[in-house]
DNA sequence: TTCCTTATCGACTGTGCGGTCGAAAATTAG
DNA sequence: CTAATTTTCGACCGCACAGTCGATAAGGAA
């Protein structure tokens, strides 16, 4: 039987290799990563890599699984405070957003390239249960906050549909990652909650 | 030489190609879509699209360019109205968001598919130069609309993020596609470009 | 030293897919 | 009809890549 400091180690090239890994994905489109270039980064042989995972696709699902049970960590406290529903949405968004600025290329990694995996035909693979519950909870938050009139009634698919989409862009569109600001995703966020019920037709061009 | 009418029935056959790869394209995730199925889907035996087509990649650059195109033409004349820069990038919006009720798989294939594709490692693909016209004219009637006061002085770059992102959200998030209708788009965008500058903290609750 | 477990890796296999080839069918021309 | 041309396609090729194998080393434990 391994002793203790085969099996601290054993755990530690694991870790390289899943960091080697994160690496090649913030570097290369996700579907042309191959097994070789992540060997190489995290300076093993291929066949090493199997060594220690079963397959790719075990590196990725580990890489994942992480990645959500950290954003939750930071996450679910959050969900705690006593807040309005409004005021607790807006905190989650920007906490997701505080953590994709620490760590870009995980999250960038967690928020796009999950639809690309080959995903075995299989039922819905592990990680998407966090990424349901998010969601599921983000709408939640919503249904309330319109029943209690902090929000203007509208179609709430049409607005998690909006707002998602809202946030990917801020943080990952374009080419050069770029800072958010907390009060700029309070900002933007207000203004699609709040949205002037008489729109400023032809605005005065003072 | 061929005559009038092979000429016209092989234009015809390019045609059953490219609808069905963009059935094919709208059923499967487009790095998963083989020539053999494209084959299938329209009826011809692989070789034969190769007889049509130079390669994989001409399908879908043909695909591309012609999308754009028609997208273009309905863009183009309300870009000469003589509105404000506002109701200009309203309008453009709104246009686009008509199109793609009206061909819901030929512009997602536009807006997702691209950034998977193979694009072999050489200069910038041409379909991509309307992306980019598009992203440009937006830009500068943002730029515009907030030299004239119409918009509010934010970072530019993230609000087009944002715009980009929300309004991707709102069309191609989701499973099941939704009819978003032009006052929903104008509502949206109202409130981004006009934050209620005092945040209503914990709303009124009657 | 020898024996045994743990770790490493180059070389190989299998497969899926883009693309080609050459033969055959279909169509047109004379 | 025959000959020329256009169209179709099954079978094959080459390659890239996930995953395997067997040989080799590196470290204890005796």
């Amino acid at each position: 039987m391994p002793t203790q400091r085969q099996q601290e180690e054993r755990e530690y090239r694991r870790r390289q290799i899943l960091k080697g890994a994160l690496v090649v994905f913030s570097k290369t489109p996700s579907e042309n990563v191959t097994m070789v270039d992540i060997a190489k980064e995290s300076g093993f042989g291929k066949a090493t890599l199997y060594y220690y995972f079963d397959s790719k696709e075990a590196i990725v699902t580990e890489l994942l699984i992480e990645g959500w049970q950290d954003l939750w960590v930071c996450i679910e406290p959050v969900l705690e405070a006593s807040n309005s529903s409004k005021q607790i949405f807006i905190h989650v968004l920007q906490t997701i957003g505080e953590q994709i600025e620490k760590n870009r290329s995980l999250y960038e990694f967690l928020f796009n390239a999950p639809a690309h995996m080959p995903s075995h035909g299989e039922q819905p693979p592990e990680w998407k249960q966090y990424q349901v519950r998010l969601y599921t909870v983000l709408k939640g938050l919503l249904d309330d906050g319109m029943a209690s009139g902090e929000f203007p009634h509208v179609n709430p698919q049409m607005m998690m549909r909006g707002i998602g989409g809202l946030f990917h862009g801020l943080f990952f569109l374009g080419t050069k990652p770029q800072k958010i600001s907390k009060e700029e995703i309070e900002m933007l966020l207000n203004g699609i909650f709040n949205p002037p019920t008489e729109p400023t037709k032809t605005h005065e061009v003072k």
